[in-house]
DNA sequence: TTGAAAGCGCTAACAT
DNA sequence: ATGTTAGCGCTTTCAA
């Protein structure tokens, strides 16, 4: 097979005993310094090859104290695993921080913090050494993993601001110029009754989209939004339409604040005989995958997940290599996304 | 604030100090060692508490040659980070290893093993001490990972069996049981000509289905199952799907290698005006989110991916506590749900 | 049962 | 530019 000689793994004294060296050249040439003699790099690297030595991590960890890892904190509101990792919206921010930090020779650790009990192991596992930092995904307004942080004095960027003012960097989406979007389009349409389904209250997002749309309505001169409150689910989208549909029987229009509901609002919408977008337009938020595959398509919000989640990195990172660097907040803009629904 | 007395972070020396006892009892205590005055465990747990003491991992990872943690791997064929966090079946057995290994107070990384390079990169992430084994998670026949880890004599363990013959542990679905059970359902419905879309070839899950069916088939006295090949995408099986329909008309049976496909293939259906189940009957493969709430709802083939993925984790941390356990495989048997597309 | 001391493999002063 | 050496924080013989 390969070259498999010895049975213990070589270490750095190994490849230097190899190359005719120190211990200090050998480390110098493979951390690349630059004052060393091209011979003996040559010698080095050659050593390296023979032997198959690899930088053994918790001996460098131990010594410059930075063990070149990060946690990705997943924050759900205590619910189960596979709802978290079900969900395309944590898919999308896991694989754009996967991959960013791909490029950087990083694999970030998964953790869940889905209970009081988790959020403290996780605190715990940061701190013991488990990681530089932490890339905390939580939705919740009112989740205390942020705080702890900061409290610890561990680096730690967010995605979505904090629920309460807190001394961290944070990227978000400009909820507000979104949900102004869909309202714009919906009156343009010429809608003249505009409702909204919003998110649960206790997600900040939610609250913004709703704050936005009834903003903006206000400024077309719409004063009065009816809503109808689902907690992101489908079937929440569903009851919600339904309710929408009987209260306000001549709705000709509705912004619904993620993908997921919106399709169930279609369904409902089509189950009741209305056409859309011919008799009730509507707009959804997030461009998930399935709204592109809906039926009609979905008009919708986009967010740019992936870019956001490469930027989170990037701030943690930064504040890794940088301890002093203040807090920074990075605001993305959605887009509307027009097909057939509205 | 909190109790924040020293700058630097407190060491065993700094918890055995103020415990009056020797660094190592304070490590014995800690470790939970058996033969240690009970009186000196309360004081170094005191001593522990005061200080705020936590191991340092690395320096523990150092002197015992484990990190307790693990890779997963996730080795699309190459394809974008995307993409593969967007399935929802590598979210769903992503989360049955993380919500399994959370139990374990372990955090899994994740890599990324998409091009030849980033596999080098993942042997080389587990060589150094960046976990002390590897979760691998390909679908790809001729994927090269598998053999590398076996090569480098690292505990890996696989989702799906692997292409070649490898003495590696793994877990697996019986895919010909599952599509025996599509089969039988098809038949039991009187359907009399019957078809199969199924996946990309290279993939063995894929093979196992199609391969699977057609015995199953056979069984039942049909020797023939006209197929169309998709790539496990919406879109191809919606293709997959006109394309049968061209050349066998008068079908009013087909068996889709997976949910995705077979939501492509309900489109389709309905565009050609062919009622389903009444003139033509649809079962899919996977028990997807999407597909419970597909119109019709789809009848499919479920399988158990968290519990695969838990058991897979098990398999592998019991490879790591003792490396001369034999490789072993553990088969789980897929389940049939009907709703009403069969 | 407890403590003293020797490393685990590496990097970074400090000398040369 | 290169080598010597002192640790990083912990576990674990080995003595007592």
């Amino acid at each position: 097979m390969s070259t498999k000689s010895a049975d213990r793994k070589p270490t750095l004294e190994d490849v230097a005993l190899v190359a005719g060296v120190s211990r200090a050249t050998a480390s110098r040439v493979i951390n690349g310094s630059k004052k060393v003699n091209a011979q003996m790099i040559r010698d080095v690297q050659r050593a390296v090859k023979t032997t198959g030595y690899v930088p053994n991590t918790a001996a460098r960890t131990l010594v410059n104290g930075k063990t070149g890892s990060i946690a990705l904190v997943l924050s759900g509101s205590d619910g189960s695993a596979e709802q978290v990792f079900g969900d395309p919206f944590f898919g999308r921010v896991t694989g754009g921080v996967v991959k960013h930090l791909s490029n950087e020779g990083i694999h970030p650790s998964l953790v869940l913090a889905d209970s009081d009990e988790a959020r403290a192991k996780a605190i715990s596992y940061v701190r013991r050494g488990g990681a530089d930092g932490a890339l905390l995904v939580s939705t919740h307004a009112d989740d205390p993993l942020p705080g702890l942080f900061v409290d610890e004095r561990l680096p730690a960027v967010l995605f979505a601001r904090p629920g309460r003012p807190t001394p961290i960097s944070f990227v978000d989406l400009d909820h507000d110029k979104g949900a102004a979007l869909a309202a714009e389009r919906l009156v343009a349409r010429g809608c003249r009754n505009i409702a909204t389904i919003s998110g649960p209250p206790a997600v900040l997002a939610a609250q913004d989209r709703e704050k936005g749309f009834r903003q903006a309505m206000a400024q077309h001169g719409r004063p009065y939004v009816p809503v109808a409150i689902g907690n992101f689910t489908r079937e929440s989208g569903e009851v919600a339409m339904a309710e929408l549909l009987r209260d306000h029987p001549s709705l000709d229009g509705v912004f619904v604040a993620n993908d997921l509901m919106a399709e169930g609002a279609l369904q409902v919408l089509r189950d009741h005989g209305r056409r859309v977008p011919d008799d009730v337009a509507v707009v959804g938020f997030d461009d998930s995958l399935p709204a592109r595959q809906a039926e009609p398509g979905l008009t919708t919000i986009a967010q740019p997940l992936e870019e956001m989640a490469a930027e989170m990195a990037r701030l943690l990172l930064a504040r890794i290599a940088d301890p002093t660097v203040q807090p920074t907040s990075v605001i993305f803009a959605p887009r509307l996304v027009i097909r057939e629904s509205a």
